[in-house]
DNA sequence: AAGTAATCGAGACGGTACGTCAAGTCTTCCT
DNA sequence: AGGAAGACTTGACGTACCGTCTCGATTACTT
């Protein structure tokens, strides 16, 4: 069985997808969204710029969002793991310091607000984004105080999904909403008002 | 007579500007961002629905976010003030209650998630976001807390905009980000856990 | 009621065409028809070489073969009319000389073999070409011996279109079809064959 | 059946050119250009019509037009071989009527006219087709006319390449140049006219 | 019998031009 | 002077083919 579909896999395939153009594209536009802003991010200039022909990248990607959504996932993501000190309230300090660095220093979160913006224009981006990485996150964003709970060290009736709201709501607000910078007093303010 | 004739007057209208193209670009603006979201919004269409010359739209509105802008000034706003009952749990409740109800079904919230999903593109329209909106309704979200303040149901040292981050951020991250509902259990239980 | 289409035919069209793009067209497809010959002879070509945006092209010609139409048309045509000195030898010897050299060395003649080259690909080139210039010709061409009938030079029952396709039609076919020169000593012997 | 397999055997075939494939083309040349005209007729058409590979295309031909080539010698050409009946009027009334049929009705007179088009417009396929067609072709219309001044029914004078060109010019330009039909009355009366 | 070499199908690649859409500017005519 | 109409330049869109290339498979000629 494997043997057949190995064969089959190779039979319209023979030479595949080109990594190295993969890579340029996505360089390109990680340069380009950074030098000229979502708005001047166009497919030509990321084939320009990425010394690549326009074709191919109407033959590996639907769309301008959906390369973002490539070379985000590419670039970062897992710099959103909370740590596991033993300590929630420790571990929560650190992870939302990171999560409030992620949106408004790093490149990545650069990437994710583009992608949150045009999530509010576009249903079909909004759906990309939960699928694909919010949905992991709030995984990532719950083992804290799940571990905390498992431990015993929150009552065993905490609505955890509340206490995330209540948690990185702030900081996207803040990140994204009122574009008012998210220091560490703030973040650790916000672990002190959610666990009492 | 006078009256009809004299509104007529105004659509060859010299020497100042016609209120009537003014709401037909408004309304035009509205409808089409409805029908067909922020992407089919073109200032050729918004001409061509409101039966105005594209040369009068760029006559008084410098750009297309401009245009959103007024509607959504025009349009809505207002919804957004809080009530005075005495009782600063009850005032919350119902703010954030209208909050929650204009982010996510409201006419206005569309134009409001339109503008701050373009803000995550453009610096400028951020800018004129916060400004012209932003400002004034933050001032609005602290009136139930000040005046609580002002009566002594709250701590002096209390830090009133941190419990408007506290209790408006989680909503928009909801709306904005994740796309969750935001029914009345949230929002009250939002008050609740703020206020102890 | 001349007064009515009048406006009418001013309504939607306040500042009508730019006689500046449609010359600076028309020259730069010569020119270009010249230098790179009809493969080289592209839209985006032409406008670069006009100074003229591609979109102006398309709002006034439907296709690359109806800019060449216009240019052959405003070019040459009428250098191809008959003389009338009574005496028809001498008449066609002259016309048959002339037709040959616009054929064989004339730019617009040039034109001409590049829109007749494009009527055996495109059976509406071919209806264009045969409608706005063919059939006129044809009537040019049967003037000297349509006249000599009149004078009695010609039998009565004499068939002139016949007449005309043995005169012209080697001379087409020398000039599209073979490629051979077509010098005043061949032109000149059709005729006095033609003539007994 | 190992006749058909014998046959598919040269599919894979290594070391000599796959007769198959370059059947293939030929055919897929003439239906594509059967239906959809010259303007239709692509690389990548036939490739896939043929069921064969681009590269396969490129390895055997240098051009679109030598595909045509090769179909048009494949095809047809020696219909136009003239008849030896000891008569000269006889001979040339067969022949330029099997002429004109080639010309306006058949298969390969299709591809004739879209190569003498395509001459128009590069001068490469101009001389292939002088070269290897017309040439030939001159040929073959000289020779009732050589027998006739061998056997001493012309004067020994006679500029056989001027009647020829006589003959045959007016029914290319009839096919070529103004669409008309050619029809018997008209091949035989030339032919009545250039024998006086 | 195993290797070598030519050719096949498939199809990705960098390009050029296509024809369309909308942007923002302009000019003209009308009121 | 404001407004409707619409032509203008500009620039990006997404598509179609071009001609080149590499891949893996197939089979005829070596050796």
């Amino acid at each position: 069985m494997e043997g057949d579909t190995g064969r089959a896999a190779h039979r319209g395939n023979r030479h595949r997808r080109s990594e190295e153009a993969r890579q340029a594209v996505l360089h390109a536009t990680d340069d380009l969204l950074a030098e000229r802003g979502f708005a001047g991010l166009t497919i030509e200039g990321i084939a320009a710029r990425a010394g690549v022909a326009k074709q191919t990248i109407y033959r590996w990607w639907p769309s301008k969002t959906e390369i973002l959504m490539d070379a985000f996932t590419d670039d970062a993501v897992q710099h959103l793991t909370p740590p596991d000190s033993g300590d929630l309230g420790e571990d929560l300090r650190i992870h939302l310091r990171n999560l409030a660095e992620f949106l408004t220093t790093s490149d990545a979160g650069t990437v994710f607000r583009a992608l949150a913006g045009q999530a509010q224009h576009d249903p079909e981006v909004a759906t990309r984004l939960r699928t694909d990485h919010l949905g992991k996150q709030r995984e990532r964003d719950r083992l804290p105080l799940q571990r905390a709970l498992d431990r015993g060290e929150l009552p065993p009736e905490t609505d955890i999904d509340f206490l995330v709201d209540q948690l990185v709501g702030p900081i996207h607000y803040r990140a994204l909403v009122t574009g008012e910078p998210v220091p560490k007093e703030f973040t650790d303010r916000l672990v002190a008002h959610v666990l009492r």
